[in-house]
DNA sequence: TTCAAATAAGTTGTATACAAATAATCCAAG
DNA sequence: CTTGGATTATTTGTATACAACTTATTTGAA
């Protein structure tokens, strides 16, 4: 039997291999489409929910705000969402489907994972159910830990964090990216 | 017991879920350490490899080489890594560790995916093999699976794509996109 | 020999993705 | 009623990620 120190290592690489893969199928869908995936998440998830505040998707979909406002305007600008400013609270907004959204949506269930799809349809049941409760087990445990351990690598590769900041704009802003 | 159809719903979403949130977890370790998971994934597999030319590396990454300029344009003006003009074929570059570079390897296995590791490690073996194998079908699967379905979602959304490009490589050279 | 096809790296344009900061608004304490 | 803190969406800045294109170079065939 294999020890957890063999194991971890090729559940991340895989996973790793897993992401590349399925991301390139989306970009290649999105060629066919001209609906990513990120996007195709999205209004999915508004006609879940009809109309919905831009936080609250953003959680649902587990993406930043920041990035959802990019997303939405996007989808906005192809007329396949709308904003509208809520009365009640001024702050908010609510997004919503137009009528072409509507009809993207009812087209695009058998599309959404392409390749990933069609691949996982071949399997026998029995591996999809290892795979399926891997995966969940994987996810809670995600989801559990919410504290990021403290992962400091090497103090002079160390970007020091903003602090004083006051005016002063930009600096050594040390953003970041992405991927597994 | 579930059937396919409601498995393989399932399978999307807790990996789209697992995505979001070890990309997510990827970012915050970047802050804490100032080198990002494909920085850290590519100066690791420089260090395998000794000096490797761009195009072989991208492809080692699964990484389109487009993306690949990117992050060694931002290693090497940190000094993580050296590009080099070959001189038996001159249209190549190889690229290659610098003393700097070397000492950050050293130093990060044990950071490399953070969170995913320290969450992984809590799970009793049973899981960590569930998990493990259900990983390994699904690569196997994806890898197997060269050509992608024609997706066509609809024509009023399709954007048009550049003409076919008649012969031309190609075809499995492939690389791209992005997310689930 | 010559030149067109192939190859390697890099450039450009678009779309995620997120942290930090900002603007607008709401709300509660005084 | 006013003011300061909290909340909501957006803006700004950096880093992936890839398709299509461009430039430089190599190679192969006529």
């Amino acid at each position: 039997m294999k020890k957890k120190n063999d194991l971890i290592p090729d559940i991340i690489d895989n996973l790793r291999r897993v992401f590349q893969v399925v991301n390139a199928q989306s970009k290649r869908a999105e060629l066919a489409t001209g609906i990513t995936g990120p996007q195709l998440w999205t209004i999915k998830t508004i006609a879940e929910t009809g109309p919905i505040r831009i936080s609250d998707l953003a959680r649902k979909i587990y993406l930043h705000p920041a990035t959802l406002v990019g997303i939405i305007d996007r989808l906005e600008a192809r007329g396949i969402v709308t904003r509208t400013r809520s009365r009640v609270d001024r702050r908010v907004v609510l997004v919503d489907l137009t009528n072409a959204g509507r009809v993207l949506v009812a087209k695009s269930p058998q599309v959404a994972q392409g390749l990933l799809v069609s691949g996982l349809e071949t399997l026998p049941v029995g591996d999809l159910e290892t795979l399926a409760s891997g995966l969940k087990q994987l996810v809670t445990l995600l989801h559990a830990q919410k504290l990021p351990p403290q992962l400091i690598l090497s103090p002079e590769i160390n970007i020091p964090r903003r602090k004083i900041g006051k005016s002063s704009r930009d600096q050594n802003e040390r953003k970041e990216a992405n991927h597994v």
